[in-house]
DNA sequence: TTCTTTGTACGTGAAACACGTAATTAACCA
DNA sequence: TGGTTAATTACGTGTTTCACGTACAAAGAA
């Protein structure tokens, strides 16, 4: 059995939810709550191993709220439900310490797996995040990819040697003395880099080094 | 209707696809193959819309393969099917072209699902590999936390503010007359943080301003 | 062979860095 | 209230790096 808590400040749906959870059998609704105070009076007293947390907007408030419940209840499960899902907002939440995410797409047969998958300790983020990540993760992928095409290529084997050295926080005469070379040739091989790939300052050469993977971060 | 061509080096796995997929009414499995010459073969004379290719070791020639089916057929969209899905092996499926991604867990209604997904221009990925990704952002999410605790908030307002400027390609002048302060002052202030963070190079701050979000890479 | 690229190196003036000092102000604590 | 600490501002001095130009030998391409 798992014993349940709903915090819908829409009434109807916290009345809906409810009425559909507690037809599943192995679930227990244990209190429903419209408030942030009865949420947390209904909290001192009663156990639960889910908490469904509506959230219509997304505000710091809201935010928070998901931080200090986790800090004051570790054990209890944070699923968000939201009608809203842009990827800024959803990131956040997962940021605050919810265990799971439902978007608007969801139906109840989410909801029901959502509860079983973050009641066994496991994360619960409905299609519309992952393919958020997903398509953060291919949009990155792809970003470096074009980047990498002809402009890390066209410099030296040297060049990348003395740049790689320099990302690693070598100064130009350690970098100098390793290489058995001049101060001043170390020099030269950065002006020479800079001038192939037309960037204006150092900084953008760290940047240019950490996007193409010669430079760790 | 959608044309397949079917891709398994593993006689029984192929039949049992094939047939599988020929009792949806909109798939037309067009070829079966079993190594790649006869895949070659095939694909010179038979379009396809969809390649479903089983993929049962990560060689180095697999993936090679998958980029070079890309290059050959672009606009023939390519399913990979696997086994084993571990984290490191995925990407590279990803990042060598495939259009879509079946890990181990993955059904009969699943593989549908994902044809007619990438037949209509999408990206399909199963459930294994967008939980991969959200470990992974979440892995590191986890560590830009961890490395913000205490650093970052470390720095005052007009440090972060000054760091933000000089991670984005100003010099220090500019900086000075953008701020109306002295360079001598846009220096200090850049001391004082390398003092506070304990940094030796001016490449390691800009790594400290990416990892903490200020810079923009 | 001529042309280009690469790796090496120097000169010079300007900018940035390292390290120290220091005045003013705000905030916090006892 | 006085004392302490941190933040912001700024300068001095010597070192290092940067920007830009020049230069030359070797290797490879046209």
């Amino acid at each position: 059995m798992i014993n349940i808590g709903l915090y819908d400040e829409y009434r109807l749906g916290l009345d809906g939810i409810s009425r559909l959870l507690n037809e599943v059998s192995d679930f227990s609704v244990v209190f429903t709550c419209e408030d942030k105070v009865q949420l947390k009076n209904k909290l001192k007293v009663l156990q639960v191993h889910v908490l469904v947390y509506t959230m219509h907007d997304f505000s710091v408030k809201n935010m928070n709220q998901i931080v200090q419940l986790n800090i004051a209840y570790p054990r209890m499960k944070i699923l968000v439900v939201s009608v809203m899902n842009s990827e800024e907002i959803v990131l956040k939440i997962i940021k605050a310490g919810a265990k799971g995410f439902l978007g608007k797409e969801s139906e109840l047969n989410d909801l029901v797996e959502a509860i079983y998958t973050i009641r066994n300790g496991h994360d619960y983020f409905s299609k519309s995040i992952t393919q958020i990540l997903l398509n953060r993760y291919i949009r990155n992928l792809k970003d470096t990819e074009a980047s990498q095409h002809g402009e890390l290529e066209s410099l030296s084997d040297r060049q990348i040697e003395i740049l790689k050295l320099w990302g690693n926080s070598f100064s130009n005469q350690e970098i100098a003395d390793k290489l058995y070379i001049s101060v001043r040739t170390v020099e030269s091989h950065k002006n020479h880099i800079m001038q192939k790939l037309n960037l204006k300052s150092t900084v953008d050469l760290v940047k240019f080094g950490i996007k193409n993977n010669i430079i760790e971060i």
